[in-house]
RNA sequence: UCCCGAAUAGCUCAGCUGGUUAGAGCAUCUGACUGUUAAUCAGAGGGUCGCUGGUUCGAGCCCAGCUUCGGGAGCCA
């Protein structure tokens, strides 16, 4: 094939009056001369200027919106005003038709969710090439951060047997025939026929086995994807999603919180330099829409203000404890404006009273420390009780305003005994976790680690508001269409 | 899964108190124009009013169920 410029660097060119050929995507064909071509290495179009006097009719009735076009001319500086350069047009080749009768996209604004329906051509808009960019870059930033710490990327399994992690419903694997399903003499399920000779799940968490990977290399990451069997339907689940999830040997739950920050701080600013043109776009696009909103309903801060603001303010750190004291005596919960009042110290916190913080009180991202060890999973390490004896977890959850929960995590219970007598109330089977339980027994340390929802991350760097939009092809309850 | 709302042309939406042949803008097609910027101007085509049933002389509009979508809640990342 013949080499082709990016329309990137083309338009960025100071060399004029060459031959370039350029190929991409017709976004729109105006008066019969002017094509504005995208070929994804940029959000913007270059400019094709066709000479329609000696094209054929036929070739010009080929460039339609959304057809495939290699096109070969003189780059020079635009006598229009809309734009610096042009490509004058020596000869165009219609590489792929698009009938203008079929092709859903035009040269228009279109909604989100008619958008979502057509997930595979969406990724040729303004804003998903946006969003994907800025998800690509955020992705990137974060190999590099770890990368630069001297972690080490674990590839953890995705098929897993254990289904003691409790982060969820899981997504059974089988091979098994679901018409003649070989069954025990107690008529259960007979898995000892299926492919793994045992019941397989897809991984909700690559924990567990990153912790293993941690008492080996000292620091480890994951970045993977997740998969949760949950029937949620909200604008920040999916039933499968890509997970960050660092374990840190030699580390406490102080440690565990300074690096979430530091990873966040670092990946928001590297989003920031690297996808300006993006985050601007988003910038404005969102801008457009808050103006359509009451007054009341608009955001004090624009998407870069609020990135920005993130970066340059500590995140607020207080326990669980503290959070209760704080909402115990807000004006929603003294007013009964919450749905569910605070009263007592031990109850899980809702998203209205996690919002009423981040939002309301702090404004700015919140960790929250010390939860109850009712309320939180089995492998957190076991505080001692404080002084009316309650007993708290090294948890910690930070939430984002918008968001909730974007990073939860915790220093884990090194010490066996603890560890053990915690799996037995908790009805979490031993025996199946002997491998787990090995760390503990073959020079336990202590450790903490944290789990990072990837697509909420891209949520608040592009300013999107649902999860739907942020990953190429959503997957969730009833829908797992492409 | 629960609560609320929505579904009308390819897209975005209007459609009065239930009343004849369901409208607009954009897109598409035809023609004109040719340095346009979501080009412009003139004209044309385009509808199972989500589905099923009910009420009614008569349903896009009222009622019930279902489906799908959106927002919120729960589960969480």
């Amino acid at each position: 094939m013949i080499k082709r410029e990016k329309i990137k660097d083309l338009l960025e060119t100071t060399e004029f009056d060459r031959e370039v050929t350029v190929m991409g995507w017709v976004r729109t064909f105006r008066n019969n001369q002017f094509i504005a071509l995208n070929d994804g290495s940029c959000m913007g179009t270059i400019q094709i200027v066709v000479d329609f006097n000696n094209t054929p009719e036929q070739l010009l009735k080929r460039i339609t919106t959304g057809a495939a076009v290699a096109v070969t001319g003189t780059i020079v500086e635009s006598i229009g005003k809309g734009q610096r350069v042009d490509v004058k047009a020596t000869t165009i080749e219609i590489l792929g038709d698009s009938d203008p009768e079929k092709f859903p996209l035009q040269p228009k604004k279109h909604s989100l969710e008619f958008l979502r329906e057509i997930a595979h051509l969406r990724f040729r808009t303004n804003t998903f090439n946006a969003v994907f960019k800025v998800r690509h870059a955020l992705a990137f930033a974060i190999h590099k951060f770890y990368n630069e710490r001297g972690f080490v990327y674990m590839h953890t399994p995705v098929i897993t047997a254990s289904d003691a992690e409790g982060a969820g419903e899981m997504f059974k694997v089988t091979t098994l025939d679901f018409d003649n399903t070989p069954r025990t003499e107690d008529g259960k399920v007979n898995y000892a026929e299926d492919f793994f000779g045992r019941a397989t799940n897809l991984t909700v968490s690559g924990q567990l086995e990153g912790e293993l990977a941690a008492m080996a290399f000292g620091q480890i990451y994951t970045f993977g994807p997740t998969f949760r069997a949950e029937n949620s339907n909200t604008t920040r689940h999916l039933a499968e999603f890509w997970m960050i999830e660092p374990e840190v040997a030699f580390a406490d739950l102080e440690d565990n919180m300074q690096l979430a920050e530091d990873m966040m701080k670092y990946v928001i600013s590297y989003a920031l330099e690297n996808c300006k043109e993006e985050i601007e776009f988003l910038n404005n696009r969102l801008q457009e829409e808050e103006k359509s909103k009451p007054q009341a309903e608009r955001s004090a801060m624009s998407l870069v203000e609020k990135l920005n603001f993130c970066l340059e303010n500590e995140f607020e750190r207080l326990t669980y404890t503290e959070a209760i004291r704080i909402l115990k005596s807000s004006k929603p919960n003294q007013k009964k404006q919450f749905k569910y009042l605070i009263d007592e110290w031990g109850a899980d916190l809702q998203s209205e009273h996690e919002r009423y913080l981040v939002e309301k009180h702090f404004k700015k991202p919140v960790i929250l420390t010390d939860y109850p060890a009712d309320i939180k999973s089995f492998y957190m390490r076991q505080n001692e009780p404080d002084e009316q004896g309650r007993q708290t977890v090294a948890a910690m959850d930070i939430l984002f305003p918008g968001i909730g929960e974007m990073i939860g995590g915790s220093q884990r219970e090194e010490r066996l005994e603890r560890l053990m007598q915690r799996m037995e109330q908790m009805n979490i089977p031993q025996d199946e976790m002997w491998w787990y339980l090995d760390t503990r027994r073959f020079g336990s340390a202590p450790h903490a680690g944290f789990g990072l929802g990837f697509e909420r991350l891209v949520l608040f760097v592009t300013g999107m508001t649902n999860i739907r939009d942020v990953i190429a092809f959503p997957r969730f309850p009833k829908n797992a269409e492409f």
